[in-house]
DNA sequence: GCCGTTGCGTGATAACCTCTCACTGAACCT
DNA sequence: AGGTTCAGTGAGAGGTTATCACGCAACGGC
């Protein structure tokens, strides 16, 4: 039950499937209503239900649970965030090439390569991009970086595309120039534990480079979004883009 | 109801308040038990009733409801990061004070204005003990710095523990030989708001330092608690430990 | 020592929630 | 046209928070 048939992507499908897929999308949609204005802990599926002028069962032929749905909310917040990802890296390369009148046919491939040294990096593309992405929905941002269930595993689906995200921010780490700072233990460590990154021929300092942006743009990101600095009259977006500019230039 | 009778710390209680206070302490230790476990969305009022072998409304007779007794946690955690923090400092300086025969019987305050560029800073020993506390009891943690309710406002007592630590952090930042770094629009905008620092006579720099060890180190640690580095095979202790080093340096 | 007050614990109850089951009815395909 | 598939319903089990009226034991003043 619940499983999607096996239609290719929004190919041509009997009115069954339209039908099915639509519905699909109301519930997560009201899921993501719910989600924003209430948290993830306090998602409902009878009154997701109940705004939909349905019965509360009828929407387990939909999904299988409500951990299911959630899941499924997960995956899609990873996608977002990855295509977002995708395309800040895409519009800059477009942008910078428009500027320069330098057409360049071939939409795919290296758009870090470049050694222009006046343009914006990419790493700040992403940075200021994750940062629109997350205020423009806090508890989807939170969903996914925000406290998990204790036993909670996340499925192979899902990983996949955290590693996509990861490659997008090391290829983005890749372009920056090095600068050489003093080999810590951290980097040893690091040099031995180097698997994960999906045989991304990165150095360990590119690798360090691409965890500090990501735990430090999260620190401040995270606790923005959780109201940890309401009372503190400062502006988040400031301290965002001083960490931005520490992390280029250190 | 559910409001502790007036008794003065731990003095002389009547038998009843003390029969109040200890089940009251026995309620809370189980719901850490289930909040370690299971996390705060699954915290049952009647599992654990029914695990003291009482019904489940009679734990009414001590929180007002299940987000009272939450409330309670969420204040319990700070206060014990709090006393953590200050025993932290208070370790160091006498540890530091022993070590150097250097006897000093009050136990109260400049314990930062020393000029003993040798020993390591508070801030360094704040920040470690912080990571001790945190992976002491994970959920704990993400208590208090994880995702929240959306309509949630902490109450006042909350925040004042919270401005507490900050002032111990602010005190810890300000023993450290200030590096002039260039002024940002944060430092620009930080100027303007400072009141949330509790009259502390830091300067902007101290400010910023504080802010920055603080979304940091955060941000490091909850990646770390949250699970996000698992499957990358390198020591979150010694990423910490660089973080922290960066921190001191920069 | 007795008695009134206070407070703890219980069972019943209401209103939610997730989730299962048997069943109806309509749409679809052959 | 007929059989199959699937959406949706109502009933119901079992869980939760929370309120209520009630019984009962302990405490304190007289």
């Amino acid at each position: 039950m619940a499983a999607m048939p096996e239609t290719g992507a929004a190919g041509a499908a009997s009115p069954r499937e339209r039908y099915r897929t639509q519905v699909c999308a109301e519930i997560k949609e009201r899921a993501w209503g719910q989600l924003g204005t209430a948290g993830a802990s306090a998602l409902s599926l009878n009154a997701i239900a109940k705004q939909m002028g349905m019965s509360g069962p009828a929407l387990y032929r939909y999904f299988d649970s409500r951990d299911a749905l959630i899941t499924e909310l997960i995956r899609d917040a990873y996608r977002s965030l990855a295509d977002t990802f995708h395309a800040a890296v895409a519009d800059d390369a477009h942008a910078s090439a428009d500027g320069e009148a330098e057409a360049e046919a071939g939409a795919g491939g290296e758009a870090g390569a470049d050694a222009d040294a006046g343009r914006r990096p990419d790493v700040a593309v992403l940075a200021y991009a994750l940062r629109r992405w997350a205020l423009a929905d806090p508890q989807r941002y939170l969903l996914i970086y925000g406290t998990p269930v204790p036993g909670y595993h996340a499925p192979d689906e899902v990983t996949a595309i955290a590693a996509e995200i990861m490659t997008v921010l090391l290829d983005a780490c890749a372009a920056l120039p090095l600068a050489d700072r003093p080999a810590t233990p951290f980097d040893a460590d690091l040099a031995e534990h180097h698997d994960w990154a999906g045989g991304h021929a990165a150095g360990t300092p590119v690798l360090r480079r691409a965890l500090a942006f990501w735990t430090r743009l999260h620190g401040v990101l995270s606790l923005e979004l959780s109201g940890h600095f309401t009372g503190m009259a400062f502006d988040p977006g400031l301290m965002f883009a001083a960490e931005v500019d520490d992390l280029l230039a250190g």
